[in-house]
DNA sequence: TCTGGGGTCCTAGGACCC
DNA sequence: TCTGGGGTCCTAGGACCC
């Protein structure tokens, strides 16, 4: 019998802002963008904030007229990060086997650690203390003898939760469900599922796995046939190494004029070649990204012989990108750059592909490396300092 | 009240090759 | 003159998650 323990961190970034700041404790704190930051949305907020009916990705305009007494704060990142290391060091001491699935969840597999700790359910309860007395944040875990269950359980009882799926439940517990809390059913799926007279976990549990293929795909089908029984849904089974790297933005107003444009892709052309050559990767496929003032949004993506190694090729063929797929008629509210696809980038490769743009590649490396020693005034493109 | 940023996976259709 | 399947790679868009 496997157990799984999913555990996940409580308003994570509110209750480290609460942590570090005392006298925000109890308070109705609120992270993300500040209220009179134009498009901008509500990261996470605290539980003393979710009663007013905040909650994540709300404009945080909305938010503040929900909530007038909310307290906002800018995220700070690199505090989460060191805060979660923390934490994830702890699930360390409980089992070898921990899969971090984003910066404030994971799953850790407390399978064959009876012997060492005692019923999983005592170990998970040890746990959840571990951190609150070490780290003064709190968790709420789910445990189950899979992945996926044990994800569902770890939200019903948020928050400094537990929530245990015992063996032989797991298919009933399933049924008891509503549908809005199935783990990749968002949105959309709800709508499309209802409008097919499927209303509970049960309705679903009732026909063929055929039934749901044909109507919701392969995949979809297959994942709620499965889903509804309590069975794996192998959601969570794939190493994630990344496989793209991007950088987007929103502007607080609509852009309209090519210069300033190009101003723009040159920053996010940097930004994402900044991050791919600092971890050692390449590709060969990049995509542009282009939200309308009416939020229609559009892509373009290329495929190229030979990998980007600089900003300079990677500007140079976004621009090409943009000009074909550009609608002058529209305001743009966003602009993305990605490169997908992406490979280790070895010394060989660089040569062999790229070898006439290794003086480039080099004073790019250069720049990445004094942009890493001072952050804080970061060498730039003449262009970009306008 | 207008809707962030960083990711992953899936699908349909086209091109091309055998 | 009509027309097979399978496989792979690629593109554009969509859904979902934190």
């Amino acid at each position: 019998m496997n157990h799984f323990l999913h555990v996940d961190l409580d308003a994570f970034f509110a209750s480290v802002e609460q942590l570090d700041f005392p006298e925000l404790a109890g308070k109705p704190v609120i992270i993300g963008g500040l209220p009179t930051d134009r498009r901008s949305v509500v990261s996470t907020c605290s539980y003393e904030a979710r009663k007013f009916g905040v909650h994540s990705a709300m404009p945080s305009a909305q938010a503040a007229r929900l909530c007038p007494q909310g307290i906002f704060r800018h995220g700070r990142m690199s505090r989460y990060h060191e805060k979660s290391k923390e934490v994830m060091s702890i699930f360390l001491e409980f089992s070898p086997d921990i899969q971090q699935i984003s910066i404030d969840e994971a799953f850790i597999d407390l399978t064959g650690t009876e012997r060492l700790f005692g019923p999983p359910q005592e170990t998970a309860i040890k746990l959840k203390q571990q951190v609150k007395e070490r780290t003064g944040l709190t968790v709420s875990a789910g445990l189950a003898s899979n992945k996926y269950l044990a994800k569902i359980a770890s939200g019903m009882n948020k928050p400094d939760g537990f929530c245990h799926i015992k063996p032989g439940e797991e298919e009933q517990f399933m049924l008891s469900l509503p549908l809005k809390k199935l783990w990749g059913v968002g949105e959309k799926t709800l709508q499309k599922l209802q409008s097919s007279g499927f209303k509970t976990t049960r309705d679903i549990h009732a026909v063929s796995i055929e039934t749901l293929s044909q109507l919701f795909g392969n995949a979809c089908g297959t994942f709620l046939y499965n889903a509804v029984r309590g069975l794996d849904v192998e959601k969570f089974d794939t190493l994630s190494k990344s496989k793209s790297i991007s950088s987007e933005k929103t502007f607080s107003y609509d852009l309209s004029e090519l210069f300033i444009i190009e101003t723009e892709l040159l920053q996010l052309s940097q930004d994402v070649i900044f991050r791919v050559v600092s971890e050692e990767l390449t590709s060969r496929t990049i995509c542009l990204k282009i939200r309308y003032e009416d939020f229609t949004t559009v892509s373009a993506r290329k495929t190229f012989g030979s990998y980007f190694f600089t900003s300079k090729s990677l500007f140079e063929e976004i621009k090409k990108l943009f000009i074909a797929k550009w609608d002058s008629k529209k305001g743009i509210r966003l602009l993305g750059i990605s490169m997908q696809n992406l490979e280790k980038n070895t010394e060989l490769q660089g040569e062999l592909f790229d070898f006439g743009n290794k003086k480039q590649q080099l004073v790019e490396k250069t720049v990445i490396e004094i942009n890493k020693k001072n952050p804080d005034s970061p060498v730039q493109n003449a262009r970009l300092l306008i």
